[in-house]
Parts: structure tokens; C-alpha cells; sequence
DNA sequence: ACATAGACTATTGTTGACAATCTACAGTTC
DNA sequence: GAACTGTAGATTGTCAACAATAGTCTATGT
């Protein structure tokens, strides 16, 4: 017996995910400052549930690593460092890069609906670069390099990725308005989009490259002014 | 006050993470088979804890993807499909080969301690050879790799491959005896090595890729007799 | 005045009991 | 005999109270 279209189980995933979800959400969007402490009881109340669930929630978040846990201490948001930035955009630029390999190896029809889906992120953010609205910049930016990453369809890799995505985006956040080149944001997303849908691979590759290499100049540069490169 | 050198905090971390080390060693040498369900009760008592910190540690378990999680039905051991074993080395693949292009980024002296760590596994692999002891094999195998990864000291990329190596483990676990070429293995990470010291770098590239194809022919075949590619 | 020892407080870590949910089996009806 | 419904058992999900630990503040002695 099929079930009836448009007909979902109800809240079918285990209820540690669902709060996960919802902290994590607060957490890039800043509604907790790098190194602050999180009182279990003071959340558990807010969030309208009890302490077992929330501690079950806050592992998730500590292994994906938007958190550090210290025994007999307590949860903490984490703080990024430049080493930490260095880190994050080494390994999405492997995934991403890994990404653009396994999509090309796939046909040219397979890759298509990846790329409509791409070019409208890519509409809608031009669309909040001329209200400058940061915060959906940043959310849409990382939609773009995730649903670039989805398109493998390899469930472990985008997994990996959203991890990263989450972190990305409290770097971006660290440091407030850390887009220093709103105009050439739009069209860098645009030029992947083009190569992606033009095949060629050496081309991505060095465009992907280079917008890793980009952002973590910009991460970096606004913390140490002069760049202590070790 | 610095700590006094060699003498660490008891059990500085949290309870949770040490039950899922434990947990995870037990999944992945095979003291569960897959698709078993977990009893929470009994696992409880079995490690001498009490549900709440085996809870936790369950969730650790599930985010990383050993374990499956479904509401109100209870935490599953994963069933590896095909599908999954060539996402599995797909993502290796794409570790691994970042690892290498960071580590050949690196000085001359710098991978020389990675080096010799990856010599000693691979002595100690020949001698497991030789005994025919395939668990240490195993181990061994993905502790070599674990190794070279760990080499660029990207905490990031570590930890993405630890979870990693614990799910190729139980790949090699679930199909038995899945090392057809036991000659061919000590040679084929000996020349991993040797590329690596020889900072060929599009040669360890190949090399890479070539290692994960084979282990997931290896392992495919075996299950899919005359193997149904897509 | 400074350092040290003690108690105090706030927070986490753990436990056991209770409630909700699902699977399986048995009984009933067509 | 087959299909459906209701009940029973087991297991997970949730909660609130208890115990333990780390950090802080104060008091005391040198």
C-alpha cells in the first residue's frame, strides 16, 4: 500500500536531530557569541523541552564541531582562529573539488537540473545584493556550494559538507560584513555556473581553487591586518 | 602553572565520547551484525552506565553513520549497500588525495615523520601477512592511511576520515576474507610511501586513485557476482 | 599585602521512574 | 480461510531529582 502523495509521517526523525537543527540555525545566525557558555537547564526551558534531549542535541553539535565540549565544564561556541578558517576552506575545497569531478563524470542531462537550480540561487542573490541584505547573502552563498555538492547525489560527501557550510558561515559572521567585493560576488557564482555547464573540468577545478583561495584572504586579512603567514 | 609533563587529567573527556570509542571499536570489529537493533537497557548495563550517557553516546554513533536512527523504533547497526561502498571511497578518494597535494605542500623535513610512521605500519603489516592474522590486517591497513591523513594535521580532515576508516572497516568486516591479493598489499602501500618520499606528486595521485578503484572492485565484486553497473 | 586554605554556588553528569509509541499476536467477523 | 481490529508486551522517548565537580569568593595566617 503506497502512501498517499503528500502525506508524511510526522516528525518521522529523532527529536535530538530536530533540536540539532533548530540550535544550529541559532548558532550561525549569531544568536550566541563565540566562547560563550551554553547553559543547559536555561535552553532546555526555552526551547520547551527537557535536558535529556537538548545534551543529546548538543553532542551532535560538538562532533559536527560547531561546539566544544569540556568535562565537568560544560558546551561552548566555538571560537575560530585563523588556523581554524585555514582548515575549514583546505576541506571544502577538496569536497568541492571532488564535487566537480564526480559531476562531470556524470552526462550532460544528469548535471542540468543541478545547474537550474544553481542559476536560480544565483538570481535570487543578485537580487539581495541590491537590498544588501548580508545575512541572506551569506545563507544564499553557501546554498549555492551546497546544492553544488548535492548534485553528486553522494549522501556522505554532502553530509561532510554541511558541516562545513555551518562553520563557513560563522566565520562569515565572526566578522560581520566580510564581503569585500559585493559586485564580483554575483559573478564569481555566475563564472562556476558557466564552466560547470560548458564541461570544463580544468577550468572548474582553478575557478574552484581560486574562490576558496579568495575567501580565506578575505577571512583572514580583516583579523591580521598585516598576515603573520607562518 | 603549567601541568607537569606526563601526567594528564583523569578522564578529560566527556563520558558520552568514551562509550562511542568504545561502542565503535566493538561495531567495527564485528560484535554486532548489521541491521541488528541496539538495546539501549541492555548495552546500559553491559558497560556498567546507566541510559542516559549510552543515549549520547548512540547519537555520536548515528551522526557519523555506523548506526541509523529511527523515532520511537530505536538505533539500528548500518547495512552497507553497494551504493554505499563506492561512497564510502569516493570520499576517501577525495581525502586522500587532498591529503596528499597538503602534504607535498609542506617541506621535505616536514612529511619525514609522517614517513617514517607510515614505514612502521607497513613493517608491522608484512608481519600480519605472514601470520595470516586479517582483523590486525584490517586494522593495520586503514591505520596506515589514518596516518597519512593525520600527516597534514588538518583536525578537520581527521576527523572526516576517521569516521571514514571506521565505516571501510565495516566493509572488509562484512564480507569476511575480502583481501583477494594478500601479496599485492604491502607492496601497494609501500609504494604509496615511496611516491609520497619521492614527492611525485601526480604520480601519488594516480597511485590514490588507483587504490581506492581496486579496493571497490574488490569489495563489489564479491557481493554482485557479475557486477551491475549502472 | 600576598598567598593559601576553606567553604559556597552554579552548573554539569548521572540515575531511575514514568509516559508514549510501535510490533506482534490473538480473537473475531465476513 | 482471509482480513481486520483490539490487546499485550517490549522498547524507546522524556522528565525531574540527586550527586559530583569546577570555579569563585572570603577569611585567615604569615
Amino acid at each position: 500500500m503506497a502512501a498517499p502523495e503528500g502525506m508524511f509521517v510526522l516528525e518521522g526523525r529523532p527529536t535530538a536531530q530536530l533540536i540539532a537543527d533548530q540550535l544550529r540555525e541559532l548558532i550561525v545566525q549569531g544568536a550566541f557569541s563565540p566562547g560563550q557558555q551554553v547553559n543547559e537547564s536555561a535552553l532546555a526551558s526555552q526551547l520547551k523541552t527537557s535536558r535529556g534531549p537538548l545534551r543529546e542535541a548538543l553532542q551532535r553539535l560538538c562532533q559536527e564541531g560547531i561546539l566544544v565540549s569540556k568535562r565537568n565544564r560544560g558546551v561552548f561556541v566555538l571560537e575560530l582562529s585563523t588556523e581554524d578558517i585555514k582548515e575549514i576552506y583546505a576541506v571544502r575545497e577538496a569536497v568541492e573539488l571532488a564535487a566537480a569531478h564526480i559531476l562531470l563524470d556524470y552526462g550532460q542531462e544528469q548535471v542540468a537540473d543541478t545547474c537550474r537550480e544553481l542559476k536560480g540561487i544565483i538570481r535570487d542573490m543578485a537580487k539581495q545584493v541590491a537590498v544588501s541584505d548580508w545575512q541572506a547573502i551569506a545563507r544564499l552563498d553557501m546554498q549555492f556550494h551546497t546544492a553544488f555538492v548535492s548534485g553528486t547525489g553522494n549522501t556522505r560527501l554532502i553530509r561532510i559538507y554541511e558541516t562545513l557550510a555551518a562553520e563557513s558561515r560563522m566565520c562569515i559572521l565572526s566578522l560581520e560584513v566580510a564581503y569585500p567585493r559585493i559586485d564580483v560576488l554575483v559573478q564569481e557564482h555566475q563564472n562556476l555556473l558557466d564552466l560547470l555547464d560548458a564541461r570544463d573540468r580544468s577550468g572548474l577545478q582553478q575557478a574552484i581553487k581560486g574562490h576558496m583561495q579568495k575567501a580565506v584572504q578575505d577571512l583572514t586579512l580583516t583579523r591580521e591586518p598585516s598576515g603573520i603567514t607562518a
